[in-house]
Parts: C-alpha cells; structure tokens; sequence
RNA sequence: GGCGGGUUGCCCGAGCGGCCAAUGGGAGCGGACUGUAAAUCCGUCGCGAAAGCUUCAGAGGUUCGAAUCCUCUACCCGCCA
C-alpha cells in the first residue's frame, strides 16, 4: 500500500493509459470533490470476455481503488445491433444467443471490482444491462427522444463510417449504434450520476456522443476518457500474435495455464508496456523489471512477473501455481522421469491430454492426435516428420514409433510435445 | 420494384469449362539461430498411408468433364424508381 496515493489521473498517464480525453483539467476537479460515478460497457461479441477487454475493465477497478464508483454496463441491447467495424457489416446474432452471452460476461465481469463500500464510502460497484432501458424504448420515443439530437451530416464524418462507406456501406442499424451507446450515458448520467465514461480508443466516437447528448438534453457537463487499443509492437491486435485467435478469459476456452504460458512469451518490446496496462504492480516495481530485462533479457523475469500477476488476478492464486509449477516441471532443467507422481499428475491436469491404451498400438502420431497437440493426422505426421515431435523430452523420428513399458512414467503417462514449446500429456491404460 | 455487379480455403485475393485442392500475400505450424523473446533464413500449410474423398454462398441443371455455363434461393454492393 503507497503511503502516499498518487492520483489516479497521474498513475494512469505513466502506465500509458490515456489516449484521448475530454478536458483533463476538469476531470481531475470532479474527481477531487469526492467519489465519482463512472462506467465502461461491454457487449456480448462472443460468449467470454478477451484479455483485451480487461484494459477498461481494469481501468474501472483502478478508479474503484482510488475511490470512485464503477459501473460495469453488460450490453445485452448494444450486443444484439453490433458496433461496426471496419471490416464490414456484421451479421446479426440471434435474440437466445446474445442474452446468453450477457450472462456469460457478466459472470466474468462481476468478478474485478467490489460490490461493497471497501475502497471507500460511496465506491460500491453497480451492474447494469442496457437493454433493461433500451428494450421498453418504443421506436418513436426513439427518434424523437434520442435521434432528433443527431446530425447525420456529423455521424457521416466519422472515420468508421466513412471507411465503410466506402467499402461494403453500412447498413442502418449499425449507423444507429453511435445512438444507443451515446442514450446509455444519458441514462446512466440521469439514474446515477455517471460522469465519466471509459472505454478503448475505439470507442472514443460513442463516448463523444454521449458526452454532446447528455449537454444537448440536459445541459449536464460529463467526461470521456479512453485507453489505448493494445497492441504488440508489430501493431498486430493484441491476442493475435501467438497460437492464433483471442486469449479468452473462459478456462474452457483458454486454459490457465495456456493464459500463463501466453504471457510468458511476450516479446521484450512489449512486456514492460503490458506490465504497466494489465497489472496493479507500482512504477517502481515496474522500472526495477525493465532494467532486469534490459541487463538480463534471457531471465524472461519481466514476462513471468507479467504471467503471474495477470494469471493471479483472472484465475486466482490457487490456479496460478498451480500453472507456474507446471511450467517449472515442463519447462526447467530437470528430467520429467524425476517428477514424483502426484506432481506429474497435477501437471498433466494443467496441459491438453487423452488417453491410449498400449494394447491398440498407438504411434507417436496418434499420440500427438489424442492429446490434442495437431488437429489432424496428416499435421501430426508433418510434424513428426518436421522434427517437432517428442515423447518424454526425447525426440520421435519416425511416424511409426510406438510407446514401449518402458516409456511410460509411472507406469500411465507419456509427455507429448510440438514443436519447442507445446505440451501434452497421454494417460496409458491398460 | 427495375437494371447491373458481387459471394473462393483462417483473412485478403487470383482463377472465368479440362493442365484446379485451386496462383499470390498475410496469419498459422515445424526447423535453424536464441532466451519458452524479436528479427532473419529454410520448410510447411483441406481430409486420407494410399487409392481416393469432401471443398470455391445454398439448391438444382447442362456437359464425357464445372469454382468456372444455365435456373432458382439467400445475402452484399451500385445505379434508377
């Protein structure tokens, strides 16, 4: 605990979480006069939330901490339009599936911030839906209501908009997004006093528009506030740079330890920024890892302190060494044939695995098949075939071998592995 | 409602009756180097051991033979009403 607390606007200029704001100087006056009331929102796009999808959601926890009140808004109304993209006009998920996403996420959501006066009086978070308001909203009260404060001469000039309209063209509903997000904040800035609104930089435009609206109709000053989208430093999207697709904060979609060993791998270049935008870990802490990287980069102390905290705070302490014992078996010095049973079993529950029975003559490349290491036979036998198939550490040659007694840990497990780094477990049975 | 253009593998994008499982790029995957990093280089990349099988929005049809031609359906784009 800092003796003395840096403000929140200042801790969240060093870790690099400001994009862009409203006037900042105003901000940091409302935010002086007591707790203030904020959100973020987040539609139901697929049934987990994503690594990415933490930045806000920690950034209402980093306010939380601070002494201010968060508003988590799960969008189960915003989810079923869709906020367009540039690449093109979604299709439309049906009725069913978003409002079980919303319970899906929300699940997830709940999970980082406190719903008591812990962090200080009035700091107590809130969980809204924003189809409990918009849902009831007949289609007039709609246009006269929200649409009449809308200038489509404006909504046309925005840069998404534009690029879809010169693309494939956008189709009304998604035009309408900007007016259900921008009706949110009047809502939220009416029924709670929501004055600041975060979110990625990609929501700058919605947020923008609640801000105009809710002074168009109520006169009521409010902020807007977003994070940088995270990227790596190729500027890829992050989550897309290793074994493809999102890291989803599901465990059934992404295993912890998967999440762990994602993080691990970070590159140098972007590890310290990670740091700073997906940890609470202070500037000092951070700043003593950058020089650990910069003087001793092969200790990776920086990507494992990364792993770590992150996998502690989505999975939770008890997971997360759970994983970091299982990487140390997998990934140190020692042999596999040293670990004692009962650490090989709890490794083996951290990885993909399946089951053989030696009796059926599996190959290494039905081994690699079960485990759930290649998706296919043929990608098994390139793999073999590549070098990048193993058994217990060893390296298997040739797409015929198959598992002996012997070769058996403890009697029941094989220790697959793809490539340098992909492991996975076959239980044998008789 | 009318006319015209489009829908290709994870993504982008060639193909325009046989030589197409389908050029190319990106991503992904394996190898070398290293530090479970980056960059670079090499290889690979529908399923199948193979014969072969299933793909080019969907359903039919023409043909010895179709991603390529015809018909209908769905969706997208543009112009006109």
């Amino acid at each position: 605990m800092a003796a003395v607390s840096e403000h929140i606007l200042d801790e969240l200029t060093w870790r690099g979480l400001i994009a862009q704001s409203t006037d900042l100087d105003a901000l940091r006056g409302d935010l002086d006069a007591g707790p203030l009331t904020l959100y973020a929102g987040f539609d139901p796009s697929a049934p987990s939330l994503h690594a990415g999808n933490l930045v806000p959601l920690l950034m209402l926890r980093r306010f939380q901490k601070a002494g201010h009140r968060p508003i988590i808004l799960a969008g189960g109304a915003t989810g079923m339009i869709g906020d367009p993209r540039d690449v093109g006009e979604r299709t439309l998920n049906p009725v069913d599936t978003v409002a079980d996403w919303v319970g899906r996420i929300r699940g997830q959501l709940e999970r980082f911030v406190d719903f008591d006066d812990s962090n200080g009086p009035g700091t107590a978070a809130i969980v809204v839906n924003n189809l409990d308001w918009t849902g009831p909203m007949t289609a007039l009260e709609f246009l006269r209501d929200v649409g009449k404060h809308f200038s489509v001469n404006v909504m046309l000039a925005r840069e998404t908009v534009k690029r879809r309209l010169d693309g494939d063209g956008m189709s009304y509903t998604e035009f309408s997004y900007l007016l259900l997000q921008s009706h949110d904040y009047l809502h939220l800035n009416r029924t709670h006093g929501a004055r600041l609104q975060v979110g990625g930089s990609d929501q700058w435009g919605n947020i923008v528009g609640g801000v105009d609206l809710i002074r168009k109709v109520d006169g009521g000053a409010a902020h807007a506030l977003t994070a940088p989208l995270v990227t790596d430093a190729e500027g890829r999207k992050f989550g897309k740079s290793t074994g493809g697709g999102n890291v989803w904060l599901d465990p059934e979609r992404t295993s912890p330890y998967a999440w762990y060993q994602y993080f691990v791998n970070v590159g140098d270049a972007d590890v310290i920024r990670y740091l700073r935008l997906f940890t609470f870990l202070s500037k000092d802490e951070i700043d003593a890892l950058e020089q650990e990287t910069a003087d001793k980069p092969h200790l990776r102390a920086a990507q494992k302190r990364l792993a770590e905290e992150f996998t502690t705070l989505v999975h939770g302490r008890h997971e997360t060494d759970q994983v970091i014992a299982a990487s140390q078996a997998l990934f140190g010095r020692g042999e596999l044939d040293a670990l004692d049973l009962s650490t090989l079993d709890s490794v083996m529950a951290e990885v993909p695995t399946g089951t053989a029975s030696l009796a059926d003559g599996p190959t290494i490349v039905d081994l690699l098949v079960t485990s759930g290491l290649s998706d296919s036979r043929g990608a098994a036998r390139r793999t073999v075939n590549e070098g990048g198939a193993y058994v217990n550490n060893a390296k298997v040659p040739d797409e015929a071998w198959q598992p002996a007694q012997d070769d058996l840990l403890h009697g029941k497990w094989l220790v697959i592995r793809r490539g340098k780094r992909n492991f996975g477990g076959i239980e044998v049975t008789a």
